[in-house]
DNA sequence: AAAATATTAAACCAAACGGTTTAATATTGG
DNA sequence: CCAATATTAAACCGTTTGGTTTAATATTTT
């Protein structure tokens, strides 16, 4: 349980680093509902196109994005493996307290629940 | 769907990012098993004291962890809460192409077998 | 009160980050 | 071929990050 061997260890570093950033979970959010390219993002977000490019980069690094490219348009989707990945640790610890979460959490719903 | 409103927008920015770092992952995997203090921590990492201590203030800004102060000894353990909110993140972006990976990978794993 | 222990605070450093602007490259349309 | 379009590359800038070392603070032990 403890070990979590080397080189996941980066993958999940560079995942969760880039969804660390607010543009870059707005492009999840934009691609999940289709692929886009880099142009129609820049505009919609109001950035510089090579501000939306970097960061398109950086979601590529993580291999949280596919790259197709169609002339001098270049469109991007979503790689739902490494969100799987970060999703799967965060579960994996998560779990230790979740029944005792829950249990919490009933207990304030009740006690709120008596005071109305 | 889209939206996402502005607190929580930080709160899941410092979430992911503390999960980042890999010398953080390891203090949540250690906390996963029961509260310790700092200096039994950074013994086992090899890391100073001073070390240690930054990347815990690091996870607890980000409500990660909770602090228990007796005497000298600071005890620190892990708040889910937080954890709770990027586990759904995650989940709502990824569901929308759940299925068809799920999918995927089936018909690749049918694709091995007839090969072998 | 003095010494040892557990922790934070502050100063510092090199590297990375988020963003821009200005060039360079490649593709498409007249 | 030329102009427009879509994108990357490079240089730059201020801020943050991960880490250290050295000091300061608070608690326990003697």
């Amino acid at each position: 349980m403890a070990g979590m061997t080397a080189q996941p260890d980066k993958q999940l570093s560079q995942a969760f680093a880039a969804l660390a950033d607010p543009t870059r979970r707005w492009l999840i959010e934009q691609l999940s509902q289709g692929e886009r390219c880099i142009g129609e993002l820049a505009k919609d977000r109001r950035m510089t196109f090579a501000g939306v490019s970097k960061h398109i980069r950086v979601l590529e690094d993580a291999g949280l994005l596919n790259r197709r490219v169609a002339g001098r348009q270049h469109f991007l989707s979503i790689d739902p493996q490494p969100l799987r990945q970060a999703h799967a640790w965060i579960n994996l610890y998560r779990d230790f307290w979740q029944d005792s979460f829950d249990r919490l959490e009933e207990h304030l719903r009740q006690t709120n629940n008596s005071n109305s």
